[in-house]
DNA sequence: CCGCAACTGACAATATGTTGTCAACATGAA
DNA sequence: TTCATGTTGACAACATATTGTCAGTTGCGG
């Protein structure tokens, strides 16, 4: 029945795995909660972020997200018919409009970044700072390495 | 324009979190890749596991995944469908019926498990036992923390 | 200038997962 | 026994995200 024999460190990382997936659900939803007063989501709380950030292209964006381009289309269109968030003509670029935030998106986004800092604040302080930047380092460092592999097929 | 400040270890645990998210993609994405030659995917190879590990109702599996009764439910309906997994009479529950793996559905999982042996061990050499131990601990220390609140509203 | 490859947004199909709602079932208290 | 409460599966609506495909745009090599 059972082939290939798994290593301690094996097991250790199939928990971990396990364990990664699992807290991911929780954060998402978190986030959802953390955005909902606001009227947005964790994803459209992510584009907001981005766009933010600097002025990109839908594009642009999805790279920086990791995401399809075709997700974070979907969500800009929405968020730039709430107001939240408007295309200006790119000079280098027909049609690859660049998103700024309105004012409104502004408001939004200062908002639930208000409500993200108490939260961070608190587990943060609960988990203890030296322990998060470990577990930090190694997730980093995992995901680098599993990028890699993804890039070298 | 301004903002509860954020703590050290705030900004630890938002970057912390932010890693977690990525790494959770790209753990799905692999998850899909290992699952993939046996016709399958990340989330039925997931309800084919805990389906092997003890027999359980759909909504026990999903309280086990942490995920939504209704969306295992539905992987579990197109497993059963495909002859991978059948509904056991329960004695002690005549709606809930519980889930059992045809031979079919045996074969499957051992084929992915196999394969995830591999990728597991390979990785697990890498990033090391003591370090994928200590990291689950606070993954799962926290995954609790998440889910004791969500519990107490 | 021309053509071709890469990039971009639009559209469609599909997969995954959530919440809400309902009726059937189970369990324990009155 | 009866009733209140919680559990469970079914169904629907929706949010998120993927892949595939297409046509318009850009930029570059010939």
């Amino acid at each position: 029945m059972n082939d290939p024999p798994r290593t301690p460190s094996g097991d250790a990382f199939a928990e971990f795995a396990i364990s990664v997936l699992r807290l991911a659900g929780h954060l998402t939803s978190e986030g959802d909660r953390l955005a909902q007063p606001s009227g947005q989501t964790s994803a459209r709380w992510q584009v907001l972020a981005a766009a933010r950030h600097s002025t990109l292209s839908v594009a642009d964006a999805a790279r920086a997200l990791g995401l399809a381009r075709q997700g974070v289309q979907r969500i800009a269109d929405i968020l730039e018919a709430e107001g939240l968030l408007a295309y200006q003509q790119n000079p280098a670029h027909q049609r690859a409009k660049l998103m700024t935030l309105t004012p409104s998106g502004e408001a939004a986004l200062a908002e639930i970044t208000a409500r993200q800092s108490v939260w961070v604040n608190a587990l943060g302080a609960e988990m203890g700072e030296e322990r998060l930047r470990q577990a930090t380092a190694l997730i980093t460092e995992l995901a680098a390495l599993l990028g890699e592999r993804r890039a070298s097929t």
